[in-house]
RNA sequence: GACUCUGUAGCUCAACUGGAUAGAGCACCUCACUACGGAUGAGGAGGUUGAGGGUUCGAAUCCUUCCAGGGUCGCCA
C-alpha cells in the first residue's frame, strides 16, 4: 500500500466498507456517512460498523446487510481479517500484525500526534488578565491552566500561537489601594514588609474596604441616610478623586500608580513562574482604552454606530437578537467594552496574519463577548466569526463561593505551596529520591504537586462549574496527576533498566505479534491524534486529560499482568519494551499539552 | 420576567457527539502479589441519567412542557 501521509485506520475502513457496499448492493456509499467506532470490550473485534442506517440503501435487514458487508470486507485487500454480527452491529477484527507494524513504525515518529509547526493559521490566546489590586486566587489558576493548555493544544495542531493577557491596571480598584497606602502605609514597601508585592497591594485593598465600612457605619450612626452615607464617605471620594487625577495625568498620582503596579507585577511574575505559564506579549488597559475610544468614534463616522442625544455612542444589535449596547459615555469616557474593542483592534494591527483570538474568561462574561464579536464584525473584521470566548465555570468550595469578605478565597501561592509540601511528605516516605540533592528533590516535589493541581482543574469540562474540595483535590491516588506521573516514571525506570541490562536495542529487533490486551493499549495510543484534534476544535483540554488517564490505567493494568523484562521469549520482551516506550512518549506528549512536566523519578 | 448554561452511583467527574448491558475515581466490602518502582492490580455492591411527554430500529445525548441550581440582562469591570 502506498500512501504519503499516514492513513488513519477509521478512514481506511470507511473506504474499504464503501467499496464493499457498492460491490454487494450496487449503490455507492459516501465514505463519511459510515460510522465506525471502537468495539465494546464485551464483544470480539476492534472496530464496529453500525449497519442500521445502511439497511435502507441495501434494502436488506441490518443483520443481513452486516453479514454480506463483513464477508466482502474480509475478502477485500486490507487489515480486516474477521468479523461477527450482533444484531445490526458489524464487529470487525483487525489483523494483529497491522497493529504491530503500526506501533513499530508510525507511532515511533518523534512528533507523533502533532502536526508540523506553522501548518495552521496564527491564533492569539488570551488568559489570566488579572486586576492589579489583589493577588491571584484559585479561579485564576483554572483560567491560566486552561488558557495555557489550549495554547499548547493549538500549537500541536500546527497553529502559530501568541499568548497574551490584558492587564487591568487602571480604574477605581487600584486607586483604592493607593489611597489606603497613602493614608496608612507609612512608606511600606515589599522589601520593608518582607511581602510579595501583589500581597502587599492586596493588603491595602482590604484595608481600604475596612476603613470605608467604618466610615459608613460612623455616618449612619450620626443619622445619615444609607445612600448618602455610602456614596459620600470621604475615603471613597478620595479614591474617585485619585482616579480623576490619574486620568488627567497628574504626575504624583501617576508615579504612585506606577510604583504600586510595579510591585504587583513582580509578585505576579513569581506566581506565573511557579505555575509554569508564560506570555509572549502583555497588553495594558491603560494603553488600550484611549485607542478604543478613537476606534469607536471612527465607527460612528462610518455609520456603524449611532449617537444618542446626550452624546453617548451606542451600537444597535437588535437585528442580531440582542439589545442596544453603550460603547462610549456621554462625557466621552470609556466603558469596559470601549477598551476591549481597542485591545482587539490593536492586536489585529500588531499581528496582521492573525486568524482569530481566543479569550479565556469566566462564563459571567458570555454576553459581553457576544457583543464584542458582533461589534468587530460590524467594523469589518472577518476574523470576528472565528474569535472564540473560552468560557469556563466557577470553581466552588464545599462551603460555597469564594468570598473575599468572608476570607474564603483560596490564594494561588498558598495552594501551590501546600501541594508541594504534601508531595514532599509522600516522596520522603517512599524514599525513591534519596540519591538526589536538595535542589533536584525540590524540583520533583514541584512537578508532582503541580501535576495534582493542574490535572484536577483541567480534567473537568471547562464550561461546567466545578467543586474544589481541598481534601479531595490534594489526593495523590486514583484519577489524579500524580497517579499518571507515577506510571510514567515506572515505565521510564523499566526502559532505563532494559538499557543497563543490554536490552536497549529493541527498536531494531523482531517483535512478537500483539495479543488482545496489547492491542487495547495500542488502540489508545492510536487515538492520540484524534483526541488532540477534537480538543483543539472544541477548545477543551479535559479531553486530553481523560485520554491521559485512560491510557495510564490501561498501562498500569498491563504492567501488573506482565513482567516486561522478565518475558520468556525475546520477541515478547521486544514487544513489551516497544509498548512501554510508546506509552511513555505519547503520554509525555499528552501531559505536555496540559502544561504538566513529567519527572524521571518521584 | 427574558435569555443562557447545568442537572448522571452517597461524593467528584466520564460517556467517541444518536448506538449494544451508562463508565471511572473517592468512600465501603472481598481478594491477589518479595512488587522490572505497592503512589499497585482484580472483583463486589452502588443508577428509572431531575420529572413527564414526543421523534426512531435505538435517546443521558435531539424536540417539548415542567422542577431545581448557576450566570447574564449597568453610562460596573
Amino acid at each position: 500500500m502506498t500512501v504519503d501521509a499516514p492513513l488513519r485506520l477509521d478512514n481506511l475502513l470507511q473506504r474499504i466498507a464503501s467499496d464493499a457496499f457498492e460491490s454487494c448492493f450496487g449503490s455507492a456509499l459516501d465514505a463519511h456517512s459510515i460510522s465506525i467506532q471502537k468495539t465494546r470490550s464485551e464483544f470480539p473485534g476492534d472496530r464496529t460498523l453500525v449497519c442500521f442506517p445502511l439497511s435502507r440503501m441495501s434494502k436488506a435487514a441490518p443483520d443481513a446487510t452486516a453479514q454480506r458487508l463483513g464477508e466482502a470486507m474480509v475478502s477485500a485487500e486490507g487489515p480486516v481479517v474477521g468479523f461477527n454480527v450482533v444484531k445490526g452491529f458489524l464487529n470487525l477484527e483487525i489483523q494483529p500484525d497491522y497493529w504491530g507494524s503500526w506501533l513499530k513504525t508510525e507511532a515511533a515518529d518523534a512528533g507523533y500526534g502533532r502536526r508540523p509547526a506553522g501548518s495552521a493559521p496564527h491564533v492569539m490566546v488570551e488568559y489570566s488578565s488579572p486586576n492589579t489590586n489583589k493577588p491571584l486566587h484559585l479561579g485564576h489558576l483554572r483560567n491560566n491552566f486552561l488558557g495555557h493548555s489550549v495554547s499548547r493544544i493549538l500549537e500541536a495542531m500546527g497553529h502559530t500561537v501568541t499568548k497574551v493577557q490584558i492587564v487591568n491596571d487602571r480604574g477605581i480598584h487600584i486607586c483604592k489601594s493607593m489611597v489606603a497606602w497613602q493614608r496608612m502605609g507609612n512608606g511600606e514597601t515589599p522589601e520593608s514588609a518582607g511581602m510579595k508585592g501583589d500581597k502587599l497591594v492586596g493588603k491595602y485593598y482590604v484595608a481600604f474596604d475596612q476603613a470605608y465600612k467604618a466610615e459608613v457605619a460612623e455616618r449612619k450612626a450620626a443619622g445619615m441616610a444609607d445612600d448618602e452615607a455610602e456614596k459620600g464617605a470621604p475615603i471613597l471620594v478620595e479614591a474617585q478623586e485619585t482616579l480623576r487625577r490619574w486620568e488627567q495625568g497628574d504626575e504624583e498620582t501617576v508615579a504612585l500608580w506606577r510604583t504600586m503596579n510595579g510591585w504587583v507585577y513582580t509578585g505576579f511574575d513569581e506566581t506565573y513562574a511557579t505555575m509554569g505559564v508564560e506570555f509572549d506579549k502583555l497588553y495594558f488597559e491603560s494603553d488600550t482604552y484611549l485607542i478604543g475610544r478613537e476606534r469607536v468614534l471612527e465607527g460612528l463616522e462610518r455609520g456603524v454606530f449611532e449617537r444618542s442625544e446626550d452624546g453617548a455612542v451606542w451600537v444597535d444589535l437588535t437585528g442580531d437578537g440582542l439589545d442596544r449596547k453603550l460603547l462610549l459615555r456621554g462625557d466621552g469616557t470609556a466603558v469596559y467594552m470601549t477598551q476591549d474593542i481597542g485591545t482587539a483592534l490593536l492586536r489585529f494591527q500588531d499581528y496582521e496574519d492573525l486568524d482569530r483570538q481566543v479569550y479565556t474568561v469566566g462564563n459571567e462574561q458570555e454576553y459581553h463577548f457576544k457583543v464584542l464579536f458582533l461589534v468587530l464584525a460590524k467594523l469589518g473584521f472577518q476574523q470576528a466569526e472565528r474569535c472564540h470566548h473560552l468560557s469556563y465555570g466557577m470553581v466552588e468550595l464545599p462551603e460555597g463561593k469564594m468570598k473575599s469578605r468572608e476570607g474564603t478565597v483560596v490564594d494561588a501561592d498558598d495552594l501551590m505551596a501546600e501541594m508541594f509540601s504534601i508531595a514532599r511528605d509522600i516522596a520522603r516516605e517512599a524514599g525513591k529520591l534519596d540519591g538526589l540533592d536538595e535542589k533536584d528533590q525540590q524540583a520533583v516535589f514541584q512537578r508532582v504537586g503541580l501535576s495534582a493541581l493542574k490535572y484536577f482543574l483541567l480534567k473537568v469540562d471547562p464550561k461546567k462549574n466545578m467543586m474544589f474540595d481541598p481534601k479531595a483535590s490534594i489526593d495523590f491516588y486514583g484519577n489524579t496527576g500524580p497517579f499518571i506521573l507515577f506510571n510514567y516514571v515506572r515505565g521510564r525506570s523499566v526502559l532505563r533498566k532494559a538499557d543497563a541490562e543490554g536490552h536497549g536495542n529493541f527498536e531494531t529487533q523482531e517483535m512478537a505479534i500483539p495479543a488482545s490486551d496489547e492491542m487495547e493499549l495500542i488502540g489508545l495510543i492510536h487515538d492520540l491524534p484524534d483526541v488532540i484534534q477534537e480538543a483543539a476544535l472544541t477548545y477543551n483540554p479535559s479531553l486530553v486529560a481523560n485520554w491521559c488517564y485512560d491510557l495510564t490505567k490501561a498501562y498500569s493494568s498491563y504492567y501488573q499482568d506482565h513482567s516486561i523484562l522478565g518475558a520468556e521469549e525475546e520477541e515478547t520482551r521486544v514487544l513489551r519494551l516497544t509498548l512501554t516506550e510508546r506509552f511513555t512518549r505519547s503520554l509525555h506528549t499528552g501531559m505536555n499539552l496540559l502544561g504538566i512536566e513529567l519527572p524521571e523519578r518521584m
